[in-house]
DNA sequence: AATGAATGAGACTTCATTCAT
DNA sequence: TATGAATGAAGTCTCATTCAT
């Protein structure tokens, strides 16, 4: 898989696309089901055609390569993972009267397994992919610490100042909250895929986030 | 990949077998990087008689499948990983004269740490693997929690009952610790590959799991 | 490439034909230049119609089949080579009060230069495709030797019998003069396509010819 | 078609490469006649597997692609026929006791003629391709011009102090040569490829080309 | 135990052509 | 007249696996 287009040109290129035919749509609708299920490697393309019901020649018609529609189903997900969660998600979150970190963390929280929840397959998709593929990998992670650590290290400053959290360097804070974090979803979401998420355990994460597990005073 | 062989088979098998040949550790170390590398399903048994300068008959000689040449690399690690884990390491442990909960979970994850690095590699194509193939995944996790939670379980009722740990049903503890450290070991080793653990870091993750997040009166 | 019209048909067919739109224009002037650089086989009519800018259902509302749209390349080309080799520039060449051999072939020569270069593409697409298509050569070989055979044979008796050219069967000549101008066109507009043929190169030839065909005082 | 070996190298390979296998030589006998009959671009390697009585896939692990099947075709061909014509051919000829231009034109071309009728089908290949791939063509010229002309310069050089050849610089000379003689191989092996050449008709030859080049009396 | 030539099923991809609009 | 989505046959190539040596 040699990428000639990166994310940024693959999502520039994606606006000025035409609207998708309903012969497009069954392609996508059927590869995310078998990579989710499969993996993209483990998945042909014949059976994609199949699922899809659709001629074999009409996926490349359309995608040109296997690859380019793995990215077609990827890039649009993630154009609306991170940036929404960088830009609506903080807004919408702020404007609550949200006056906590955490108030802040559960209501990000929330709405991130939402999202998750609402295209689950398309989630595993990604996780499977980025581990499966260090070009992929590649393009994606800096993309994800460019859009998304800059604006939670300034939040963690800012309850850090209001004498909320722990006097520790945001960084190692934030490392601390995406890696179990992003634990707590590859967990739930792609390895347990039948998993249902109590409100109890998000409440449970929250404290457990806030506070540990060790037994406090009364 | 229709296995035939249960892991408890083929475990029992390898109990018996003979000493590995020269030829076989190079096939096995090869297909090592390899699989870590590139993936299972995007490495070819030619590419792995090259790197092992074998020829690739003699791969099947030993393997038979390029499949159970899969499971000849996981079993035996995952044999140590759990097992010891629940064992030797356990009782190690024990015998320190550990007496609070934070030092037996620093204990604990320590050491896993270093068996990971130890084998890294073994362990990338685990983790890449499980979650690529969906038998794989049903036949390793039961496993998992059969041979891990009773045990933690245990110790984590044990330190409850100190009064050390949180009122919190014991499985609710166990989710959230497996997932913390689960999500560090999966983003350490298999998504940043090069990154390097400080003892910083280390101490972090225990400072975390144990307090949480929030600042506490001093 | 099985060839339903003959070139006879095509040609009575191209004759009827109504004039052409200008997308017509832009698809032939499109093929010619694809299938001159690259080859009849190599050129898909996806690539024809994108140079073009066409749709690609376009070309066979137009042409019906690839194939044929070669053929309407081709076709009205060699209805000028030949014919008009035969007849006008014979006319022409006679009515310049030419009256050596070398004034004739000399002026034969030149023109046909000048055809092939006023064309050239159309005339690399002739060469390569008649060495490729058996077919298409079976047809065009045999057509090119009853426009032109005849012809060339008498303007060479008339000057044998003027004692001008060297006693050879007229056949013979004939043979070396194809051979050898064959050879120039192919190797200078097919092989080094951008070869300039000087006029110093021109009387070369016709010199080396002369010499080889004059007749010698004994 | 992106030729990442270059002609010297693939020399260089071929030279120590092992021996053939049954098997690929019949997939080389059935490339070369099937190549020749219909061109490289027209004739898949299904066919030529099945010409060859071979699985497909034995073409490919022998040959890596259709392309470097071409090229293991060409190669070795080219290998004979430029060195061979630049070295063995002269020495064998000019040690027959050959005094004049004429004795030495009329060896070599008669001992041209045999080996291509040797290998006629190889020629044909040869031929079709370098009108059809440019990329070919560029390599394979440079390589032809390099080898052949300075020796032939050379003899004409010789001939030429010695009275034998007219007085017109010998690249002049050497150009109306090549173009002759390259039109009457091409024509006569690739374009009529049941043409038998007479013997009379190679006189022919020599002695259009001689009286062409002669140096005659003032 | 080891080799490596051979296989053939199946992978991805290309492309001339059709047809509803 | 012109379009372009759709097709499916056929093309090149990959690869796990077998087997005679």
């Amino acid at each position: 898989m040699s990428r000639s287009k990166l994310l940024e040109d693959l999502m520039a290129e994606l606006a000025t696309s035409k609207k998708q035919t309903v012969k497009q749509q069954r392609i996508i609708e059927s590869a995310i089901e078998l990579f989710a299920e499969k993996g993209y490697a483990n998945t042909s393309t014949a059976e994609i055609a199949k699922l899809a019901e659709v001629a074999e020649g009409t996926i490349f018609k359309h995608y040109g390569t296997k690859d380019n529609l793995l990215l077609s189903i990827i890039v649009p997900y993630l154009k609306d993972f991170f940036p929404a969660m960088a830009d609506e998600v903080f807004k919408e979150i702020m404007s609550q009267e949200i006056s906590t970190f955490e108030g802040f963390f559960k209501a990000l929280f929330k709405n991130r397994i939402e999202f998750i929840q609402e295209n689950k397959e398309i989630f595993q998709v990604v996780i499977k992919e980025i581990m499966y593929k260090e070009d992929l990998k590649n393009e994606l992670l800096p993309h994800f610490f460019a859009n998304i650590s800059g604006r939670l290290i300034k939040t963690i400053e800012l309850f850090k100042d209001r004498g909320e959290l722990i006097d520790l360097p945001s960084e190692r804070i934030l490392k601390m909250l995406v890696t179990f974090i992003g634990g707590f979803f590859v967990s739930r979401f792609v390895l347990l895929p039948n998993y249902i998420i109590s409100d109890e355990e998000v409440e449970d994460v929250v404290q457990f986030v806030m506070e540990g597990i060790r037994r406090h005073q009364v």
